[in-house]
DNA sequence: GATGAATGAGTTTTCATTCAT
DNA sequence: CATGAATGAAAACTCATTCAT
């Protein structure tokens, strides 16, 4: 009886073994050779499994992206007060440390391949994800409102809280030395002027 | 003696004449010979010209946004109200026309670049007109205040109704089918309720 | 299962069909284009084999030396008298012959490539190859010794000799119609004066 | 009256600025363009006083042979015994100095050049200052033999010592940390057994 | 005599993808 | 199922020299 394999289950355990590999090399340098070496298989054998060059770093990137989520899920659960709560959104683009700077780079390159290629599926993907990250910003925002730690016209500021979160993140990847913290302060504390029950 | 010529004028020129080409080819795909070829010259004349591929692409930008800005500035001095004058700045990310489209598609190319390379130039390129875009809000703000539309508050927030803009910018840029209209307007109303005076 | 070659084999296969060509344009002329069409494969398919230009330069160069090599061994022991042997050593610098120029003029132009970049790998090439012509000569005036035909102390010239068959080299190679056969003639006599057993 | 300028004259002193430009840079990195600007003059005025590039180039290692020349003569006076003389002569090959590096390591590049073109002029300038050279030493030789400091015999030596300084000049160039001093001592002191009178 | 603006040929190397085995 | 050998298009940049003024 042959060893059956989940085509599927290849296909993600081929991406997971090269996760550290495009932290290391980055999307730009990442080659198919270099993909197929780390995944232990021959070249041709990852065009069993993907689609093109595209379809095999997207699935990488999924990846990378749902452990950054795990990580950033733990936090927010480990976080009592509403307003620490919606930092712990904001850390990805506040955050200067060096494994942190690390990620939004990453990110940072990611974006540069989506706004240059014309790839609906990048699109859609970041689509849902904006969705899923901003139905969990509502959550905590009406959270805080049932614990009366907000007034209920907070719910009104969910989507700009995440629109300025996504302002933030160009700012800082597209200017000299942003100072995204900063920024960050002064809205929040603007904001929760407004829409804090002190 | 040799023909004098006034080498910023020829380097204008020739990136002037250029202008059409970019918007035709993209940054990607723009080569030295189609500049050279349009611009009715050498190849090896661009570079008396131009320092590298970079450099004559960023003159081309250059004059790109010069040219945006001034429609720019017309548009905003032909409007009265603070409010409409607010939403000219958001034109460039709401607007679907296909002229705005292909504007907003060449920022997108831009920016990509911007992205994946680390030019400090382009970077300072960006932080300076974002300085001037946002002393350009103030000013309307400024003026909103003693105009009495606005309440004196609204100086408060011109920081972030930068950011925000930032943000639907992104989101346009990265997300599928994004409706920046809806979302500027659910903004700008909710902002104008605190900030004006009515 | 794709076809599996050797890449030792066919490394030396694609540098052996270049041989004549690298003879017919020189160093300085050959292009990886020519090699590929010589070699009868991609230009790409170069690269599979070697690292650069220089890699599959450098090889073809060994095999010139190598069949260089057996000739001038096979010469050697075809001669009896330990003079007639250490001229065999200088026929390269000396004989005026169409087909030895044409060998002579190829290692000036390695020689002028060796000179102006610094290359490692050619310069420690060069030192091997400079011992173990060393150590031959020193073999043969060795012989020279145990046979009676020299004295002793002929030993002691093994350097100088090799030294000085640098020198008509360089002699040749730089100056106007140098007559390194005179040269040679005048010393081996001098020195044969000194060493040999009469 | 208008100034006469002898054409030689500014030939000269065109090449004679350039001299330091050219150890800086090296030949092979020279620019007609840097040659203009250090000259203070016109890119198109060179070529009214010199051929094309090899002919300035050519110009200007003339001048600094002759300045080299001038520094070894001064040492060679200062000089009193006929085998510290000759060493005169190998302080070139033989000195590992910072300074005489830098001048080997033109001499090199030089090289190179000639060993790469097929350059009449250069030939023929290296011809007669070998035999400018030759010549020097046979005087010194002589002078030696007329000193009662070495036997008559020694002036059968003069041509091999020239041809070995040629090998260690080579040797240098072309193999990897090669001990010139060593080859050299051992070479004089083998010599001076047979030629010195003691 | 002097100038400097204009020129344009020429070559290495990478790497996603295919397909014969 | 798996493989890896083969492919070939594509583009920036330099710089000696000329010649119109």
């Amino acid at each position: 009886m042959p060893k059956i394999v989940n085509k599927d289950e290849k296909r993600r355990a081929i991406a997971l073994s090269c996760v550290p590999l495009l932290e290391e090399v980055g999307i730009k340098k990442l080659t198919i050779a270099q993909v197929a070496k780390k995944a232990g298989i021959g070249k041709g054998t990852i065009y069993e499994y993907f689609e093109n060059k595209d379809d095999i770093i997207f699935e990488i990137i999924n990846i990378h992206i749902e452990n950054h989520d795990v990580e950033f899920f733990n936090k927010i659960k480990e976080t009592n007060s509403t307003k620490e709560k919606i930092a712990c959104f904001f850390y990805f683009v506040i955050d200067k440390s060096e494994e942190n700077t690390k990620h939004f780079n990453g990110y940072k390159e990611y974006l540069s391949v989506v706004l240059s290629n014309d790839n609906e599926a990048y699109l859609e993907f970041n689509s849902n994800r904006d969705c899923f990250l901003l139905d969990e910003m509502r959550s905590i925002i009406d959270e805080g409102i049932k614990k009366k730690e907000l007034l209920p016209i907070a719910s009104k500021f969910v989507d700009s809280l995440m629109i300025f979160h996504k302002g933030l993140v160009l700012l800082r990847m597209s200017t000299k030395d942003y100072d995204a913290k900063e920024s960050f302060e002064d809205y929040i504390n603007n904001l929760f002027d407004l829409i804090e029950i002190k």
